[in-house]
DNA sequence: AATGAATGAGCTTTCATTCAT
DNA sequence: GATGAATGAAAGCTCATTCAT
């Protein structure tokens, strides 16, 4: 904005701004994973990001929007990511589906701390509308994504489910599979692969063979 | 909710033991569903409760052992449910599995009350040992149970699924699902049900039709 | 009193009350000697004695008349201790210092819980007029005793010391004493003991002899 | 008593951490001293020191903290004054027990406030091995040098006491004194300086004349 | 006479926030 | 841009006291 105007070391400090707000937001998610929401406080997150106590109402103002603006990120990361894996699916329907349940399970959105922490975020979104707001924003595209491949995959392959309830059916299963890892330990995400590899065998049989693996495409 | 009647009762004083315990392990359910498990004080718990400021320390010692208590409470709560449910279910695996999946949609075990609060309490489980132990200790059990019924669902219906996996997909999605119903208003838990009978419909087509009605038993 | 006038076991009753004021006052002496003067709760006390919590407030009606009345039992009992000793001493002035300065190590008059609760109170007079007041109603007859008897000595010994100073003086020792073994361990009061016929012979010669031995009496 | 000073000094934030650790430890004693022990509260030391109610948190972390801080504080004082009597007196043992001696009643080790000060750490030692080691951590070092100088009194002068035995008198005789003046009103300290004048006479007669008036020195 | 559940004032402690530097 | 000493509201907890039984 007003990058140019600033003669000494133009867009330094305004980037400067940025990476000390990702850094505290990083902060912030790391010590929700190890210490739990409740017991989150600015203290600790100055601790984990290495800087001063007053650090956070510094950039953030308040504890609030620091939380409101690590849920931000959160979302926007989770939405990037599963938009990604989509787009490089292509176009055939299981190839997308199984892009779409598969990207889910990937460490880089669901590492023991990220789970950990949207959970946290997810329980606050049950009193609050700002939360929730926030949290479910770009799930809803998620849920649209997966009830338009499962039309798809119903329409190529000759079954007669309904999109809307087998999307949400999907839909429900990862969540409770994220659960599943936030408690189970090293393993739980193997196994979750698993489940999800079964669970696309029995409902897309004509896709996926009974190990879930996709069978040969359309081409 | 029928909390507040306690309020005016003119002779409330000494009660036993056990009912002031669990008139309080009741008002703390319903102070976490309404306040989220961060904000929930004593001083919220005590007002919920009819009763004075003091009343958790003389009867728990701590807000730390009242939530522990209240978490058991919920799990056994929660156990004798679907034991039950399963037992009134008789043999046949077809109308175990329904009633082990439907009742966990019961309000009983999941009114908007019950479900906040019990995401509040796996979320501190996440980073809590004490509480991670209590809640799942019960729920091995019913998935375990799950897992049995659909072996016997598999054997009765000729289909070659694994019923671990399987097992493991249906109870994940009954907690993705209540996940759902935790963010969803008025009619979440109707929309849950039609999509726990396409699950099994899906899942289990020689037991279940496409509307996932059970179809003729085995008598 | 009305002792006569009650005709079911007369006398049972206010002795009875008098029974349970004494055992409340030894346990109150009990636990201020074991958790000392600030930790020591009401809740403690009842305890010790056996008895239920709200025991206090029924026959003390608060915990400074307890303490207050605590402490005039100790008044009392120490008073008494040395003016029977002092009596028993029979008029030979070197016998009565012996007397007086012995008496006070007594463990009847200085176990190990006496002198805690001891200075317990003293300590807290420092601030408290009406403790200040009972503490010394007393002790001034002692010091008055021990002024008198060192001025009986003098005339009797042809020395010359002020009796008011060197009364003081072993007053004040005899004080330091009970510091010295309120800190001290297993030996102190034996220790204690050999430090004033240490005096008795520093201070007295013509009375005692250099191992703190009363010479023969006038007799 | 100078601390009230503080209360209206404009920008007093930001003093060094110990100059404020040292302000709130003064305010502690004379606290202690105007409350007594158990009565003391951090409301009571952050008002004492004009500072607000959560800085002994801050600087201290705890009351505990504070109170055995302040005990450390006293003891180190208390040391730093004897030891530089001691020095002071030069060689002459008749002038060192009288430096001993007489230091010890000194307004800057004993004033009214820091005896009842001394006295309410005492009693709570009673019960508290960690204030206990404190207290006599310094105090064996002062009863030592006593005894070490009533081991020279005695060959020098030709007595044939135990110097063990004497030296144990005399420190008891001290804090005997201590205990009348924390009892006693205005003009205790005189006559407890007249009574540790009359021991000296008493006990050493060949280095002090009957006013404890010090004998011409070895010179 | 005695009990012990219940109360609530007052304590220590925590911690988001402020602000002089 | 960043620090960290200081604040003070609000929390959990303790415990003397009350009182129905």
């Amino acid at each position: 904005m007003d990058d140019s105007r600033n003669q000494t070391e133009p867009g330094r400090r305004r980037e400067s701004r940025e990476v000390r707000r990702e850094q505290l937001i990083r902060a912030t998610i790391g010590t929700i994973a190890a210490k739990g929401f409740s017991a989150t406080t600015l203290a600790d997150v100055s601790v984990a990001a290495g800087l001063s106590r007053g650090i956070v109402n510094f950039h953030f103002e308040s504890k609030e929007k620091l939380f409101l603006e690590t849920l931000q990120f959160m979302c926007d990361e989770y939405a990037a990511h599963w938009r990604s894996a989509l787009a490089a699916a292509g176009p055939d329907p299981a190839a997308r589906i199984e892009a779409l349940v598969m990207c889910d399970l990937d460490e880089a959105v669901c590492s023991d701390r990220m789970i950990a922490t949207w959970f946290a975020f997810w329980s606050e979104a049950a009193t609050r509308p700002d939360y929730r707001a926030l949290c479910w924003s770009h799930d809803e595209g998620y849920l649209a994504a997966i009830e338009a491949v499962c039309g798809e995959l119903r329409d190529a392959g000759g079954q007669g489910f309904d999109p809307a309830r087998i999307g949400a059916l999907v839909y429900a299963m990862q969540e409770g599979l994220w659960l599943r890892m936030m408690v189970g330990g090293a393993g739980a995400r193997d196994e979750a692969r698993e489940v999800a590899r079964a669970a696309l065998a029995s409902l897309f049989p004509t896709h996926f063979d009974a190990n879930g693996t996709r069978r040969a495409g359309p081409g």
